[in-house]
DNA sequence: GTCGTTGCAAAGCGTTTGCAGCCTA
DNA sequence: TAGGCTGCAAACGCTTTGCAACGAC
């Protein structure tokens, strides 16, 4: 990653704009409205070196394809909604995971996604 | 699902069988152990079906290929290791995770995982 | 005998890669 | 000007689907 480009910066910007994780799609919708044209390739290209770099998160729901995130942020987890299909993202953790852990096993981070309903999804 | 074969029984037998989440690959090379030419379209089709029936339940690791085991067994979480790639599963849970929701979302399950290194790949 | 199930091969679909031209530094 | 970056289209790998034959009930 050496260089900025009109499209990279549009990348990033749609990534800091956004405060829940994006999949390739809407990345690439949302930065076409910046840098028309771009293609798919790019913002494949991109996200895997943002995300190489750290700059940038994978998180994954069952059956559905990948989204991202800053990296680097306030440690915190997710929530699934079943009915919009939306991820947000949840504030605080519960430590003390590692009571959970077998003998001679080390852990280096861990992961927790709620699912469930969504405010405005658990009103209907 | 409605009729017993045995190319079934023997998906069935090799989830059964397994005390950790396997993926497609490795439920068709071991069914195939047990019916011989066993095509990878019935293992996907039957996969489907048993994942529907709730007797299977899907367990995603990012960058990976969905995995599958026995579904409706004790409540339990998961370890990816990182130095074998292997999923281990986990005994026990935290709970009274509610109080990571914001206002107004509901609650209908979680997930956990842990990664890290297991015990063997710990000691090298 | 019926019709759900299977194996094969083709089709799908999201992601990656090769390449020539572009554009940042 | 050099070489990283981009857009396009072809290639890829995993998963799904169409279809004729098979076999459980």
């Amino acid at each position: 990653m050496q260089r900025n480009t009109k499209q990279r910066e549009a990348i990033k910007a749609v990534f800091s704009g956004s405060d829940r994780p994006l999949s390739v799609n809407e990345v690439h919708e949302l930065a076409t409205g910046l840098v028309p044209g771009l293609g798919v390739a790019t913002v494949y290209r991109n996200i895997k070196a943002l995300a190489d770099d750290g700059w940038l998160e994978v998180v994954v729901m069952p059956g559905e394809a990948p989204r991202y995130e800053r990296g680097g942020t306030d440690h915190h987890h997710h929530f699934h909604c079943t009915g919009c299909e939306r991820v947000f993202n949840l504030e605080g953790c519960m430590g003390r995971m590692e009571s959970l852990l077998p003998k001679g096993f080390l852990m280096e981070s861990h992961d927790l996604t709620l699912t469930g309903r969504c405010d405005s999804c658990a009103a209907k």
